[in-house]
DNA sequence: ACCTGAACACCGTTCAAGT
DNA sequence: ACCTGAACACCGTTCAAGT
C-alpha cells in the first residue's frame, strides 16, 4: 500500500485516460493515492517530470517484434506490420493521453513520437538490419514509418478523445454574444460540406491506417530493392 | 489602443510563439495588454475559449488556391502541392503553436486537424471536384491529406520546438537520485543508435516532406484513376 | 460601455516539522 | 525513511463596484 514511483505514474495514467491529462493535478492525485500532494515529490521531480514519466510507462508497452512474436525469416513487411498494429493498440486503449506522447518534446531528435524510446529505437533499426536494410534504409524507414504512424493514431485518439473530452457541456442557456464555436448550423454557407457531411462524418480509421500503412510498405519497398 | 478580441488574440499568439502554450495565462497576457486579466473575459469566454480563438485565426491565415494563385488547368497535384506548402508555412512559423492546431479536439468529427475549419475544407473539396475528383475520392483525399500533414508537420514542430522549449535548464548541480531524463549517456546501451546516432540527428525535413508529397500525389492518383 | 478591486477556489512547490 | 502542515506565489474566474 506504500507509495512508489510506480504506483503514482499508473494512478496518473488512470486519471488521464478518464478525464485528460488537464485534470490530472498533483493535489487530485494525492487525494487518489490517499495522500498528501506534498508526498508525491519524493518520488518525481514535480508535474512535468511525471508526465514525462507517464509517456515513458506508455511507450514501454510498444512489443517490438522479437524473436518471440516473428521468425528472422518473416520479411521486414510483417515486421513493420506487427509493430505499427501494437502502436495503435497503444493509441486504441489511451486516447486521451496519446496527444502527450505525440506532442512533448522529445529528449532528442532522433527520438520521434511515438517512437520515442531507445528501446524501441534501436529494437527497430536491428529488425530492419536483421531483414535486409542497409543503415541508411533503416534510418530513412524510421523517419517515414513515425510520420506515418503519429499522423493517423493522433487524428484518431482526437476524434475519439473528443467524446471524452475534459471540457463539461455547458447547458445550452441560449445567450452568448461571443463568437461561438458551435459552427454546427453554419454549414448550409458550405454547400460541398453540406452535401458529403454524411460522407465525412463516417468513421474509416480502420481502413485509412491498413491502406496507408500498405502503401507505405510498398514505397519503403521501391527504396530498399534500389 | 482599446481592447478588442483580435487584438488579444493576436497577442496570445505572439505569446505562444515566444515560450509555448503553457506560459500563456490570462494575467501575463492582461498585463501584455496593458489591463487586469478579469478585462479579458469581455472578450473572451475564458483561457479555453482563447485557444479555440488562437486555433480558429492560425488557421485561417492558410490559403487555399483559388483563381488567383492556379487556373482551373493546373491539375489537382498543383493544388495540393500549393495547399500542402502553405499549412507547412504555417507549421514553421509558430512551431509552438502548430501542437494546439493539431490537438485540440475539433467541433466536429469531419473537421480533421490540421485542415480544421469549414472555409478550408469547403474549399479543399471544391478545388479537387473542379479538378475531376468524384465526391467520394475528394472525402478520401481530405482523409489521407490531412494524416499525412499531421504526422509530417507535428513531427518537424516538435523537433524545432523542442529547442524552444518553455522548460528552463536547470542548473546541472548532479545530485539528483530520481530517474533522470536525459538519456544522452545510456546511448552507450544501444549499438545501432550509437552506431547511427549522426545520422539519425540529420534534419532531413524539408526531403522528407517533398517525398512523402510526392508519393501521396502518386496513391491518389491511383484511385483517381479507377 | 468598459475596466478594476476584492474575493474565492484551486494550483504547483518548498521546507521545516512531525512520526 | 516517509509523510504532513503551513506557507508562498501564482492560477482562472465571478461579480459588485467604479468611471
Amino acid at each position: 500500500m506504500g507509495l512508489s514511483r510506480e504506483r503514482i505514474v499508473l494512478t496518473a495514467i488512470e486519471m488521464i485516460d478518464e478525464k485528460g491529462a488537464s485534470t490530472l493535478t498533483m493535489r487530485r492525485l494525492g487525494t487518489r493515492l490517499d495522500v498528501e500532494a506534498m508526498s508525491l515529490y519524493r518520488y518525481v521531480n514535480g508535474r512535468e517530470d511525471l508526465l514525462e514519466a507517464v509517456v515513458e510507462a506508455l511507450v514501454d508497452t510498444i512489443e517490438v517484434p522479437g524473436p518471440a512474436e516473428l521468425q528472422p525469416v518473416d520479411g521486414w513487411q510483417a515486421f513493420l506490420q506487427l509493430l505499427a498494429h501494437d502502436v495503435r493498440r497503444l493509441a486504441k486503449e489511451h486516447p486521451l493521453a496519446f496527444p502527450l506522447v505525440a506532442t512533448r518534446h522529445p529528449a532528442a531528435p532522433w527520438l520521434r513520437p511515438p517512437l520515442r524510446s531507445l528501446r524501441v529505437v534501436e529494437a527497430f533499426l536491428q529488425g530492419l538490419r536483421a531483414r535486409g536494410f542497409s543503415d541508411r534504409q533503416a534510418v530513412e524507414a524510421y523517419r517515414s514509418f513515425t510520420s506515418f504512424l503519429l499522423g493517423h493514431l493522433l487524428l484518431e485518439s482526437a476524434v475519439r478523445g473528443a467524446s471524452l473530452s475534459p471540457v463539461e457541456e455547458p447547458l445550452d442557456e441560449g445567450g452568448a454574444d461571443l463568437p461561438n464555436q458551435d459552427q454546427e448550423l453554419d454549414v448550409e454557407n458550405y454547400p460541398t460540406v453540406a452535401r458529403l457531411r454524411t460522407s465525412l462524418a463516417e468513421d474509416h480509421a480502420d481502413e485509412e491506417f491498413e491502406e496507408a500503412l500498405e502503401h507505405l510498405l510498398v514505397r519503403l519497398d521501391l527504396e530498399h530493392a534500389q
